[in-house]
DNA sequence: CTAACACCTACAGTAGCTGTAGGTTCAAGG
DNA sequence: CCTTGAACCTACAGCTACTGTAGGTGTTAG
């Protein structure tokens, strides 16, 4: 017991990089632990607990912000998990708007690649497309910004 | 005709920021524009036409090195597409494949928020979820990364 | 002519790491 | 005991694709 790992086993524990764990520490998500006598880190297993909890939420895409505000709800067990389940749900929430949003571009793409016969850069769809709709030639520079709301 | 852009007038067309255009100069996406007396740039309908291609481009995804290879073979229009739609499939499949990992993430929250009945967050699923698998119970620090392959 | 606004360059900051340089510490083998 | 090589240390630059800021200049409407 009062077992101590080094960083380099902590971070492959934690299935991250050495650098990794330095960065945490460097922004205050994990604590500073205790050194040897020779100044290199050694870890308790609180603080390996603490780091496997952060990757195990990046891992689910949360944020660094939503992480700490998660880990110092964590250190209070007997609050509310009102919060907690708060920051879960406002992450659930983005992950799918993001996945609207990548469906909706995924649909478009689809689209622009299936119109592509093989042919000339000239006939290509994709090419195309991508230059369709150029504001040139839909308004005049003179009046831009003028006039039109 | 021979009308020309100031950048302000070409960000408000193109629906981004006046740097966002200075910025793409700097990296050679976009060619250097004319210049005032007042040292002031001016873009022609060429140039106009170049940034409205990138930003359609970036609203569907490609990544700045993809849209500089499509611009440069657009500029060949002899050339056939195959290049082209090698591009265009390639960003596809990113999409498609992150939309996956999303999914896949969007459902272990869904899990975990259902599973939280409200309660302290000494009892919270969330909590609990992100704690689980801690390593520092699987293995020892002393054996790790010395024995097992 | 002046006030307000658009423009200029140069640089720092964003998220979350990752890589590098240049140096120290540690564990194992001879 | 000494050496070798891996692992560690700090400090800082770089990645994507912008965005914001400071401090100064040009342009234009009234």
């Amino acid at each position: 017991m009062a077992a101590r790992w080094t960083i380099g086993r902590a971070a492959a524990a934690a299935g991250c990089k050495v650098q990794t764990i330095r960065y945490y520490e460097q922004i205050g998500l994990l604590h500073r632990p205790a050194r040897s006598e020779g100044n290199q880190r050694l870890f308790a297993h609180e603080d390996i607990r603490r780091l496997a909890f952060i990757r195990q939420a990046r891992a689910l895409g949360f944020p660094l912000p939503a992480i700490r505000d998660l880990l110092s709800l964590g250190d209070d067990p007997e609050q509310s998990c009102e919060a907690v389940d708060a920051i879960a749900r406002t992450q659930l929430h983005d992950v799918e708007q993001r996945i609207e949003d990548l469906q909706a571009l995924g649909r478009e793409l689809r689209r622009m690649v299936e119109q592509c016969r093989g042919g000339r850069i000239a006939d290509c769809r994709v090419i195309e497309v991508l230059s369709d709709r150029a504001p040139c030639e839909a308004f005049d520079p003179a009046e831009a910004g003028a006039g039109a709301p």
